[in-house]
DNA sequence: GCATTCCATTGATCCATCTCAATGAGCTCC
DNA sequence: GGAGCTCATTGAGATGGATCAATGGAATGC
């Protein structure tokens, strides 16, 4: 039983999309909704698999705790997005944990049932692979911006992924707390702070849960800079 | 055409062993094998993504140039492994270069081929989700490894994972140069060797490509640590 | 055997980020 | 409206890694 407007917003996500429309449905009757308060845990890594999520309302978080105690946030997902595809189908335990950052609803797909249904219809594998590919193309993104990239210019490009606009000026709301802004881009609260003060310089300036981008282009170029450039325009 | 001995190590690879034995022939069958030189290209990123590889010898490396300039290293691969999977199917473009570090061979399987094998047989869709997984795995501890780690640490897991045994003494043989090991660890072929210096405190001599290392279990209570317990230990 | 070249190491310095600590701004509860 | 809380910012100092430059060593070619 999944209300209407729900099944709108999970047939819009990459997973359902490419689904022919009875075979959605059938998937969403099955489906369970549920309502999370802030900060519940939604699964654990290391628990077995058994179900595919996803994210109706609010945002969930995707980390990993390493054996040193220290959190890596892998993924921080909203509205349409799926987790656990790849994992839950192959009966595999999560190798991440999840958990909802703010009050948010999920929907919840148990694997067995999408093995099924696999089985009579195989093109659901492509939606599945669609879903897990693009998992695998945000963390090849991470792994490249982290390896790339100065903490200012990982937070110039989350400013852009927020941004509606190609160039000009423009305003963006964060979408969560700069905790976990700062974590998702590898980084301590205080870096962050300090990355937004060196973006003032590049036409930003965040107040509040807000960031005005005076030139988005310029951002952009920012972003992109080389490091070793860098100081040359210092002077 | 696959000569024999080749379609024993693919048959052994990720993507091909949760397959039954026909199917896995025929797929092999209509692959093509293709000897490397050392830095030959195998497909750049941008490309449309046409086809699936599988590693028989030597080693590949697949990065990502970004718009900086900078190189970033999103895996290295040897016999057995496959990639370019979840991509190709999609028919999507490669989001990665694709490139021989040694001298090399590689299997090559047409996207089409195995697109029309799964119409016909759902079951390939598992083992393709498999295989995917296990990039999905190797880049979320990358990305938990480059944002929770030193670098002294990272080198100590990577050497953690060519050791055979889980405690005592070992000598490991360093797989491919140093350069492409700082790549993958994410640093500089300097920072490598000052990393691999400090490992010396942990009972681990670096010597040519190979390295000794008195007792495994103490290195990796090192690679383990905590960063704010690592001062405490210094006096 | 010697020169050449490539790669690894080492040293000195610089810059970014982390850590620890203090302050400040907004929010909730009474 | 003020007390107390949480979260964001700012400062000072320590550290890790990058950079630039120089040296050392091993393999290759003649």
């Amino acid at each position: 039983m999944t209300s209407k407007t729900n099944r709108e917003i999970a047939k819009q996500s990459i997973l359902f999309s490419a689904l022919p429309d009875g075979l959605a449905s059938r998937l969403l009757d099955a489906a369970s909704t549920h309502e999370l308060q802030r900060g519940a845990t939604i699964f654990l890594q290391g628990e077995p698999a058994d179900s595919v999520y996803i994210v109706l309302d609010g945002w969930v978080k995707l980390f990993r705790v390493s054996s040193n105690g220290a959190e890596a946030v892998v993924g921080v997902f909203t509205k349409g997005r799926s987790f656990g595809e790849a994992v839950a189908l192959r009966g595999d335990v999560y190798p991440v944990n999840a958990e909802a950052v703010t009050e948010c609803r999920v929907l919840k797909i148990r694997a067995g049932l999408i093995l099924e249904q696999m089985r009579a219809h195989p093109e659901i594998c492509t939606a599945i692979l669609a879903a897990t590919f693009r998992h695998l193309q945000s963390l090849v993104g991470q792994v490249e911006q982290l390896k790339a990239q100065t903490g200012a210019q990982r937070v110039a490009e989350f400013l852009l992924d927020l941004c509606p606009v190609k160039d000009g000026a423009c305003t963006v709301r964060l979408p969560y707390d700069k905790v976990l802004i700062a974590g998702r881009l590898g980084m301590k609260p205080e870096s962050l702070s300090r990355a937004f003060g060196r973006l003032r310089d590049s036409g930003v300036v965040v107040k509040h849960n807000h960031a005005a981008i005076a030139d988005v282009a310029s951002l952009r170029a920012f972003a992109e800079e080389d490091r070793s450039s860098a100081w040359s325009k210092a002077e």
